[in-house]
RNA sequence: GCUCGGAUGGUGGAAUUGGUAGACACGUUGGACUUAAAAUCCAAUGAUCAGCAACGGUCGUGCGGGUUCAAGUCCCGCUCCGAGUACCA
């Protein structure tokens, strides 16, 4: 009988369907063990060779797991809310919810056909109603509560509303906005309850703010930065701007000295964790207020500088809440000037300050006689992304407010500018430039003019800055001179405190994350709103489903698409979405009110779906008790290392808000994490004249100039030829175009590594590969591509070596007559001690590598391990009874069907892992390696046991060595034992 | 720009973590079987020089330095490629 792969691996799969083979139960003295792969969205494009990269890595160690007498849990589901669903419906009116479920039948059948051990019964997806009630309920709990710095957790916002009413505010050390005011309890008490809601919101993990987001006013619509192409909307080309926005916002920045902590908890890869240190990126240093001078003589003034500031703390002297997001006023009032800086030891250093062009303070302060250019300036830098503002560091552009601050210090007057190399949302969105001390800072004063004072000792700032810090000593710098950073840092905080102008301050880049999105496809807030005061629903009511619409476009008025939603108000009475009230009837005012208009971003489903898993069906809670405290948290997470900012950092935010609200039993959700690596698409381009339709083969271009043209991969062949006829079919703009081709007639496309996408016509499916060859082989030749954590252009090439191995370990038990199945199941006789080693070496390595996810050399073990046995013409039942258990996580249905012919019943899925014995691998001798200063010569079999000593006499009498050394005395020997020998001179 | 990865034959990659560079495959070439083809099996295969011959010589892990008896592996300085960069998921 011959390998026919097709019809036993479908035979299996349907086994294992109808027998719920991996099933995993939520009771069970078995010890648990939860593998988890991150959830696919599921895309038009289908499954293609990348996603199963991850999901047969985790599936070998499910399977492997469960081999080891572990309880897995090995779910999957999908991230079924996104952008790509939306775009697809505003081109053809289809309902998300269609293609969506479409796309999820394609997913799961191409899933099927490679053979996955998944739980299937627990499948969660995001857009499902019965899974997005718990998502909506988890922001409720958010909004419910505030983050307690002193307790270092989240507590309930009962508990604040308790300590407001019976002692204020001033206590208070929490994580809230930069603006919040300090008030007694008895002010508290007398707050309308508007002005509490206005004032809880302050101190809430989820609160409303105004953030920035790409408007595009043609397309009345905000945009991805995805979606932006050199300044200007990928759809359309419409320019975009930046523009403010109110929107939920996260407050994650609460947890994140616990997210930055914490990473030492976890066996996550280091240059993960690094990702993560970095976005985090704590730094200490101080808070320093500038005081804006008021109107600005001509000439500055020499005297009294004192009594202007004053005043002006009178006039405008702020009230701040001690605590802003920890223990100091950080408040942009109307006249003063908030910087973060990390070295406040360089103070006397600043010789002007830059604000970014949309701080809110540049309309207020910038003189009738710099608006016009300050406005054109701000105009021009809100048409540039962020990502563009921080990546191009050659141009410098900025322009002068003609404000002045005054310097806490000399009280000197210091110009104000405005640059976009400052970010509005990085830090204040002001800093104290020190052209010395700071690169940018210097290129922008050597391009304006500005002069650059040098305040470190004996250094040579007339080229570049001084970024240097331990070895600094400052200088020229009033009480700071002659002391080093180390001291210089600690005193100018002090002096800053002293003088009321500054606190020592940590500070962390991590922002808030923005939590809505102008958009259809995601899922509803769970809010309306009284008088503009956000309400939630109760929990009661959820969920809040999502209304149909009949655009999937913003309205006209430019809101969201919600807004063309006909009933999308909340009624307070029958606690039920409803139509718009009457207008001028007055009856219904008082109970139905507006609903949210914003849906939540594609991250909120996926930051907690991992507890869904474990308890799936409950009505009751989003997991149970007992559920979560069985199964804890993921052991093993398998995704790509594009989420090590995102996703990873929101579940783990999500999670730890969780745990502080005891809600579950664990602060982390992934306890190890592999990162598997990108396989990239090979794109294929047609190059295209300018301004012709005619495209030239790519031996030919030579300095015409051509258009780069993305071809569907799929009408290329191995040879990179272009299969003209069908090009001209694929899109009706090519029926006409001409070919310029090579002698020989054909076409040839360059080629490109690029990440797989739609839009670049490079994507590959599984399924040709699975009809072709069998799951069995996809699954092994994905692994035997390199190692998992490693990109890879996705290739075919070598299919035909892993298929041709199943074949063979296909034939080690099929040698009986006509190829039919047979073992020998007498005992091993003599001499089958070589099937043994080869058995027990095949073993170790495999284990080994399984433990330490390098799949890659697994295979190549297996085929090693193949190539030995069939050479040693192996047939014991002894040998190969324990070697497809071995392979079975590997290419299940191949070991099922082995497994049964061996005479087993039931799946080999929970047959017992075979155990390594040293005994057989035991080696007396070695094969050392002779070197000539360092150069291998020859090798010499010697025994293992042989002294140091006597080895080095053995190898210099032979006369190998001799003829080596031609007469030369060697300077120095050098024995390893068991390794090598290495003569030199 | 910044952060995190990566670079080894014609190709994918291996290398016990400082100890025989190129395992295992693909491809290529030659051979066996066959009327022929497919399939299968066997052999050779980093480059280069030399030769009737070999346990022959030299070079060789992106580039330039360094440490060491010994460097793909460690250190310093670069180049190129990929990912992320806060509204793709």
């Amino acid at each position: 009988m011959s390998y026919h792969f097709n019809k036993i691996e479908e035979k299996w799969q349907k086994y294992w369907a109808q027998n719920q083979t991996f099933k995993a139960s939520n009771s069970s003295s078995k010890e648990k063990f939860y593998v988890l792969d991150m959830f696919p969205y599921p895309s038009g494009a289908g499954l293609h060779v990348g996603h199963p990269l991850g999901y047969i890595a985790s599936d070998i160690y499910a399977r492997y797991k469960r081999h080891k007498g572990f309880n897995v849990l090995h779910p999957q589901g999908y991230d079924s809310f996104g952008l790509p669903a939306e775009q697809y419906a505003i081109q053809t009116g289809q309902h998300p919810a269609l293609t969506t479920e479409e796309n999820i039948k394609r997913y799961r059948e191409q899933l099927d056909q490679i053979g996955f051990s998944f739980d299937w019964s627990r499948e969660v997806r995001t857009s499902d109603p019965e899974y997005y009630k718990w998502t909506q309920w988890i922001f409720i709990q958010l909004f419910e509560s505030w983050y307690d710095n002193k307790a270092e957790k989240a507590r309930p916002i009962t508990d604040l509303e308790q300590i407001f009413s019976s002692e204020g505010n001033k206590e208070v050390i929490a994580a809230s906005d930069e603006d919040t005011e300090i008030f007694s309890a008895a002010q508290w008490n007398a707050f309308s309850s508007e002005e509490k809601q206005q004032v809880l919101l302050k101190y809430r993990l989820t609160y409303l703010a105004e953030t920035e987001v790409n408007w595009v006013p043609q397309l009345g619509t905000v945009l991805a930065n995805d979606e932006i192409v050199n300044g200007v909307s990928e759809r359309g080309g419409y320019p975009v701007v930046r523009k403010k926005m109110t929107q939920w916002s996260m407050r994650i920045s609460a947890y994140a000295e616990r997210l930055r902590a914490d990473l030492d908890k976890i066996d996550w890869s280091e240059s993960l964790k690094e990702s993560q240190r970095n976005w985090i990126e704590k730094s200490v240093g101080a808070m320093v207020k500038f005081n804006v001078l008021p109107s600005f003589p001509s000439s500055p003034p020499q005297h009294s500088p004192k009594v202007v500031t004053r005043k002006i703390f009178e006039e405008f002297g702020s009230l701040s809440a001690g605590e802003g997001r920890g223990e100091d006023d950080t408040q942009i009032d109307n006249k003063t000037i908030s910087v973060f800086t990390t070295r406040p030891d360089t103070i006397f250093g600043v010789t002007f300050m830059t604000l970014a062009p949309e701080h809110e303070l540049v309309e207020k302060i910038t003189t009738p006689e710099q608006k016009a250019e300050i406005d054109a300036y701000v105009q021009a830098s809100a048409k540039r992304s962020e990502r563009e503002r921080m990546a191009d560091v050659k141009t410098i552009s900025g322009a002068f407010t003609g404000a002045y601050a005054e310097h806490p210090f000399t009280k000197e007057p210091v110009p104000i500018w405005i640059g976009d190399y400052v970010l509005a949302g990085y830090g204040t969105g002001a800093v104290m430039a020190v052209p010395c001390g700071d690169q940018r800072d210097y290129d922008f004063a050597k391009h304006f003019n500005i002069p650059i004072k040098n305040i470190f000792q004996d250094v040579d700032i007339s080229e570049e800055a001084y970024t240097g810090k331990e070895e600094a000593v400052i200088t020229d710098s009033d009480f700071l001179t002659g002391l080093p950073y180390k001291e210089a840092l600690p005193r100018a905080i002090e002096e800053l405190e002293k003088i009321g102008q500054g606190k020592g301050k940590t500070n962390y880049r991590l922002r808030d994350a923005v939590f809505s999105r102008q958009r259809y496809w995601g899922e509803p807030f769970p809010v309306y709103y009284v008088n503009g005061m956000p309400q939630m629903i109760d929990e009661k009511y959820l969920p809040l489903r999502l209304p149909d619409v009949e655009k999937y476009l913003p309205t006209e008025e430019g809101e969201p698409p919600l807004g063309r939603a006909k009933d999308w108000y909340w009624n307070t009475e029958t606690n039920e979405v409803v139509s718009p009230p009457l207008e001028g009837s007055g009856e219904e005012e008082d109970h139905v009110f507006p609903l949210e208009l914003n849906t939540m971003p594609g991250w909120a489903g996926s930051s907690w779906y991992f507890f869904r898993y474990m308890d799936v069906e409950n009505q009751e809670r989003f997991v149970s008790e007992e559920a979560q405290k069985y199964w804890e948290n993921v052991d093993l997470y398998i995704g790509g290392s594009e989420h090590a900012t995102g996703h990873l950092l929101y579940s783990r935010f999500w999670t730890k808000f969780l745990y502080d609200r005891q809600m579950v039993t664990v602060e982390e959700p992934f306890k190890k994490l592999i990162n598997q690596g990108m396989i990239l698409g090979q794109s294929a381009f047609v190059y295209r004249l300018e301004g012709e339709n005619t495209f030239i083969s790519k031996n030919l271009i030579e300095g015409q100039s051509v258009q780069m043209i993305h071809a569907d991969v799929s009408l290329v062949n191995f040879s990179d030829e272009l299969d003209i006829a069908e090009f001209k079919q694929w899109r009706p703009e090519f029926e006409d175009a001409e070919f310029i081709t090579e002698e020989n007639g054909a076409y040839v496309v360059g080629r490109e590594v690029e990440k797989m996408s739609k839009s670049k016509y490079n994507v590959v499916n599984p399924d040709e590969i699975c009809k072709q060859y069998g799951a069995d082989t996809l699954r092994m030749y994905e692994m035997f591509l390199g190692p998992l954590e490693q990109a890879k252009p996705w290739n075919t090439a070598g299919i035909t070596g892993v298929h041709n191995f199943l074949k063979k370990f296909w034939k080690l038990y099929h040698t009986g007559s006509n190829n039919s199945f047979y073992v020998n199941d007498s005992p091993p006789s003599e001499g089958s001690g070589e099937n043994l080693k080869t058995l027990h070496k095949t073993i170790k390595k495999v284990t080994e590598d399984i433990e330490d996810f390098s799949f890659n050399t697994s295979v190549s073990t297996f085929m090693i391990c193949v190539n030995e046995l069939m050479a040693q013409k192996c047939d014991q039942r002894e040998i190969l009874e324990p070697l497809v258990i071995l392979l079975a996580p590997y290419a299940p249905h191949i070991a099922e069907e082995l497994w049964e012919e061996l005479g087993n019943s039931g799946s080999v899925a929970t047959a017992t892992y075979p155990v390594y014995e040293e005994k057989f691998l035991v080696e007396s001798t070695k094969l050392y390696p002779v070197s000539f200063n360092g150069k291998m010569r020859f090798t010499m079999e010697l025994p293992l046991d042989m002294s140091r000593e006597e080895v080095e006499k053995t190898v210099m009498a032979d006369e190998r060595t001799q003829k080596q050394l031609n007469g030369r005395t060697p300077k120095k020997v050098i024995v390893v034992p068991g390794k090598i020998v290495n003569i030199v001179g």
